[in-house]
RNA sequence: GGGUAGGUUGAGCAGGUGGUGAGCUCCGCUGACUGUAGAUCAGCCGUCUUUCGACUGUGGGGGUUCGAUUCCCUCCCUGCCCA
């Protein structure tokens, strides 16, 4: 899922989402409450008319604002007060509202409220937000209004074996329709999110909900992911490293801003059947990010968008074919070695 | 020709009225980014040095001085005003 905040994916158009193959993108709770409002998003046709999206959407329930947002909330049992990033308002997030916010959007699949921390904190901080994690599910769960509507449980626990193990037992014991997992990719080692993801997968056992593995990735994660049956994912990178001028390739990241691409008159990627490569040349997209020319942006994040979404597509076929390990000795190999 | 304001590291500036000018913004170079407070942020950006540090540098030349970006002389260049 390409995730668009804001009720975009920032530099695309719905149109550039389906040509680069996106089949779901991500929408999130607290950023649309707050702005334009979930009650004018539900007055205007709710989250899919609202900005032109006809495939299906999932909501994030602002978990990850209370990570990110830090020093602008305050966490208690019952649920998140915020400070508003953009106005200072006060805003009150409780595992209820966030589901009354999310059925008010509209989307295909919501989350449930969780309270993420960073793993490296204390064991009692790690448990604690964990424990606040299983409750609010439960609350969440109960107060979805809407049959039409999925909703996700997340699991928790940081990068230890036991928490996780028992945060999949608390989650995948309600009735929710997917299992997320939440927490990873915060700063642990990449060996840190591999450990947990096999200890995740050996909790949830034959679990047949479908596993989506909360802000991840780059390309090597997807590796590690997809080997350790995650289904789907969720990233910001691809569209917000493509901002900054970097690019993915079967050949590794490449930052268009490098002088040696001025005079390249080749595609970002061989390889890439996207408007960008099939159009435009490696100096282009280096004259335009100079420049500061808005195409940039948007040839960047087509490219990173469709290149991503077809490596997930070639992941799932070497699973078929028994050709993974090839796929990771090429495409995952160019991302483990330091950008070029 | 007269007057006046200037000439500082690629560009634009700050500073400096005798006691250590390497400071800013652009440009440029490189890196970072993981459920988006991000078209953002960080480092570097005279020479040598990995670092520490050393050296050079205020238009040119000359002078005064222990010491000159500063004071004096002279020349060059630029903007503006007058003729």
């Amino acid at each position: 899922m390409p995730v668009g905040t804001q009720a975009t994916v920032k530099a695309l158009t719905p149109g550039d989402l389906h040509a680069a193959g996106a089949q779901m993108i991500l929408g999130n709770t607290y950023h649309l409450n707050l702005r334009p409002t979930a009650e004018r998003i539900a007055k205007l046709g709710g989250l899919h008319r609202f900005m032109g999206w006809d495939g299906p959407i999932l909501t994030d329930s602002g978990g990850f604002q209370v990570f990110s947002l830090a020093d602008l909330r305050r966490v208690d049992d019952d649920g998140v007060t915020f400070t508003s990033h953009l106005d200072g308002s006060t805003h009150r997030f409780t595992p209820e509202r966030a589901m009354e916010i999310q059925g008010l959007l509209g989307s295909d699949v919501a989350m449930a409220l969780d309270h993420l921390v960073d793993p490296g904190r204390p064991r009692a901080e790690v448990v604690e937000a964990m424990d606040r994690t299983h409750r609010w599910a439960e609350r969440s769960l109960a107060a979805c209004a809407r049959p039409d509507q999925a909703v996700f449980g997340i699991i928790q626990g940081g990068v230890d074996p036991e928490l996780r193990r028992s945060s999949v037992a608390a989650i995948a014991g309600l009735s929710f329709d997917g299992i997320a997992i939440g927490g990873l990719s915060v700063g642990e080692s990449k060996a840190e999110m591999a450990a947990t993801l096999e200890v995740v997968a050996e909790a949830l056992g034959a679990d047949p909900r479908p596993r989506y593995l909360m802000g991840v990735g780059s390309p090597a994660d997807f590796f590690i992911a997809v080997e350790r049956g995650i289904d789907l994912f969720d990233c910001v990178l691809p569209t917000r490293v493509a901002r900054t001028g970097q690019v993915w390739t079967d050949a590794g990241r490449l930052n268009m801003r490098n002088a040696a691409f001025l005079d390249d008159p080749g595609p970002i990627d061989p390889g890439c059947a996207c408007e960008a490569c099939r159009n435009h040349s490696r100096a282009y997209l280096a004259h335009l990010f100079r420049a500061r020319e808005l195409l940039a942006y948007r040839l960047a994040s087509v490219h990173n968008v469709t290149w991503t979404l077809e490596l997930l597509r070639r992941l799932r076929a070497s699973l078929a074919d028994g050709s993974f390990a090839d796929l990771a000795d090429v495409v995952g190999a160019a991302f483990k070695r330091p950008s070029s």
